[in-house]
DNA sequence: TCTGGGGTCCTAGGACCC
DNA sequence: TCTGGGGTCCTAGGACCC
């Protein structure tokens, strides 16, 4: 028996979650995102159907551009509510037969399958793909390989609504022709510094580096070289639990007074709070970002004595975060802040209160 | 064309400890 | 007086993903 992975990603999720409440839609160029039409916005394309993609619209892409691309799509508001609902099912629906579902994004998850041939796992693979259809009436598109990695590259092959095979021994051919950005974790800057050494594809990757290039990419390097050579690589860990919550908020017009910035941070603060208390999570770190009207960002972080809670925590911590951020800049550049963003991480669960510890919390060595 | 709102992981330097 | 090597934690920034 072999162990295969079955990498399932949602095709065009938000824009198909949307096309079950509206069947009527289907077929036409779909668009989730603020409609720029009804005045400006600094919002960008959340998900677009393969006939808006047609036109050149892509994820991401700011919406003015998406609107002058495809002058006649059908816009829709995002409704993440609704999709964190549809991304349950999905997961609730691949528990039910394979028990174990790692999550991995709101539109992806993969699960582990025992068989003992390829033309096996990929049956399985089009099964699931088919009960998804007629039960949760999303489409889907399958990598399946014995390594999580790979089967995520063939779920890329396979779109839209296909399913891809890899097989042990093919794995080396079958990225060979591959862009090295077809790697998770390749985006533009390692892609353009990858072919200052000539390496284009994954199978120049499999040549091996040479030595500068080894010293600059290090571990990383290693990873990309292992798995161009269908070598055997190691897997990430399943999800555990979150490792960060954050909330930001960009402001309609870049902003100047940091009184207004202020007003934001403690609001912010608060909402997170809210979040995080619903979720039973205790912060240890609390961060303050800004993104600056360059578009370049700076953060400020605070680790505690101690975990914490409560909104007065999270909002009294940033608060002076964003005041020591402001001074820095108030004393250099003073630029105006086009978004500015609250962050927690380093969580501890709120039933894990240590009594040892508990006359400490909230109340810990003074932090500067 | 002018760039959201979430997230994850990695690197690198300094502090600090043994 | 000048000096090690290794490990962990904290902070800041960057790349990347959906």
């Amino acid at each position: 028996m072999v162990r295969w992975v079955l990498y399932i990603d949602i095709d065009a999720f938000y824009v198909s979650c949307e096309l079950r409440d509206r069947p009527d839609l289907a077929g036409r160029p779909v668009i989730v995102g603020p409609d720029p039409s009804k005045g400006p916005t600094r919002g960008v394309v959340l998900s677009a159907s393969y006939e808006a993609r047609a036109f050149g619209v892509r994820s991401a892409m700011p919406v003015g551009e998406a609107g002058r691309r495809c002058p006649d799509a059908i816009w829709i508001s995002a409704d993440f509510p609704k999709y964190g609902r549809a991304a349950e099912e999905v997961r609730a629906r691949l528990a039910l037969r394979f028990g174990d579902v790692v999550p991995l994004s709101i539109d992806e998850a993969a699960v582990r399958v025992e068989a003992a041939e390829a033309d096996d796992a990929g049956r399985v693979a089009r099964e699931v793909q088919a009960d998804l259809k007629a039960e949760v009436h999303l489409p889907s598109s399958i990598g399946v390989a014995t390594s999580r990695t790979v089967a995520k590259i063939a779920s890329d092959r396979a779109k839209p609504g296909g399913v891809v095979v890899v097989r042990p021994e093919s794995v080396a051919s079958f990225l060979a022709p591959l862009p090295a950005r077809s790697i998770p974790g390749v985006g533009p800057k390692t892609e353009a510094r990858l072919a200052t050494y000539g390496i284009a594809t994954i199978g120049d990757l499999a040549k091996g580096l040479p030595l500068a290039a080894r010293r600059e990419f290090g571990d990383t390097g290693r990873f990309f070289v292992r798995l161009a050579r269908g070598e055997e690589i190691i897997e990430g860990p399943d999800v555990l639990g979150p490792r960060s919550r954050s909330s930001d908020r960009t402001f309609e017009a870049d902003v100047s007074d940091p009184r207004e910035v202020e007003v934001a941070v403690d609001r912010l603060a608060r909402e997170l709070a809210e979040s995080l208390a619903k979720e039973r999570l205790r912060f240890q770190t609390v961060a303050v970002g800004v993104r600056w009207e360059d578009f370049s960002r700076t953060t400020r972080s605070r680790t505690l004595a101690a975990a914490a809670d409560g909104a007065e925590r999270v909002a009294t911590t940033a608060r002076r975060l964003f005041e020591e951020l402001w001074a820095a800049e108030a004393a250099g550049r003073q630029r105006k802040v086009r978004t500015v963003s609250v962050h927690t991480e380093r969580f501890r669960p709120a039933t894990d209160r240590q009594r040892t510890l508990d006359g400490f919390d909230g109340a810990g060595p003074p932090v500067k």
